[in-house]
DNA sequence: GTCTATAGGCGGATAGAC
DNA sequence: GTCTATCCGCCTATAGAC
């Protein structure tokens, strides 16, 4: 009874499903034990009994989205046969798909960020793996330090693909697009793969003889 | 009394800027009336009494971040003849400079928007106008439409940017940097820069020929 | 404009019966 | 494991004296 309760208990599941979904509904400070019981169907002190406290739920439902997340840029790593352009074209592909798939977790991710120092923590944990196999997986394009460094062009790339998911339900009625639909996606996908071929086009052009 | 207090009165400044330092250190919902009042030195009601609600007072903070940035981006957008790469060089860095200047506001946005839709309408009519800058300031660099648009280049440009504050005091640790030091912003400058080439150069080619 | 006092609600969390 | 009942603290906001 750490705050990691048997997720087999089907109790549990709900409770941790409905923190999910209210979390992206109404923010952190938005979710009450009440309203996670009410909409697991749930009583409120089950809530306590299976999580321990508010903030362990946040935890474990932070927790499933980085495990996926980690798992599915690696996965998409694989083969170091195939051309540079089509490996990262692949991984950034992985990358929308994710966040495609679980479009609440970047917004999460962002209130959690945004919530004071108590949380840096807890989330540098869930980071820094996703930092290291972004340096693994650049480091036959990105030099070791400086500008161009692997890290910054992760920071880079994370901000261009989860800004379109964070901003995008903002400004794309802006200019009267639905911006959850596919159309929207794809376009926006063509533009995250031209991004890539760019910045790595650039990459070419600082170090033209391999060294 | 609509929200919109006098701010040449004192008491209403404290209260604003006690308001503004809080938000970014605990968060939205971290901030009470009571938290507010005693950082500004002054009385509970008084918060009620110049800012109607505490909604009110959200809005006054943000709206000054908001307006500055603006104003701090047209100023950087001025003169035509220069050539495109420096003046949007400038523009760029005109963008870093005010984040470095006011490195709450890009997290201060991010909780807000990470934190339900009834907050949605008041960040929209802060992003409305700068999304119409950024498209006036691309006019001809960027097609009208499709996935190199101007929309497309702008979100790209304010998650490169934003991203590393909001995410540089959870990355930075990992490498060993002070990421509010200056070395390190210095750094992410020269990285904001040469995207800003790459993505030149990518566009240059998309159009070989002037239209 | 500024203060005190307080209403009234919702929050996390626990005790103890079943 | 699940439920009822409850404690206690903090919140926004207002009334009314000064």
């Amino acid at each position: 009874m750490d705050g990691r309760p048997d997720l087999r208990n089907d109790t549990a599941r709900k409770i941790l499903d409905a923190a999910d979904e209210l979390l992206a509904e109404v923010g952190l400070d938005g979710v009450s034990a009440r309203s996670v019981a009410t909409r697991a169907g749930v009583n409120n002190a089950l809530v306590f009994y299976h999580f321990k406290s508010m903030r362990g739920l946040v935890e474990r439902v932070l927790e499933r989205y980085y495990e996926g997340q980690l798992a599915a840029l690696e996965a998409a790593t694989g083969a170091a046969d195939e051309p540079l352009r089509a490996r990262l074209h692949r991984v950034v592909d992985a990358y929308l798909d994710f966040m495609e798939a679980h479009r609440r977790f970047p917004r999460l991710v962002q209130g959690l960020t945004a919530m004071g120092p108590e949380l840096h923590d807890l989330l540098r944990g869930h980071l820094a793996p996703l930092l290291r196999w972004a340096e693994r997986a650049l480091a036959d394009v990105a030099p070791p330090e400086g500008p161009l460094a692997a890290r910054h062009l992760f920071i880079t790339f994370s901000g261009v693909i989860t800004t379109w998911f964070t901003q995008g339900p903002l400004l794309a009625p802006l200019w009267g697009d639905d911006p959850e639909g596919p159309a929207a996606l794809a376009e926006r996908r063509a533009h995250v793969r031209w991004v890539v071929d760019a910045l790595l086009a650039g990459l070419a052009r600082e170090e033209p003889a391999g060294t």
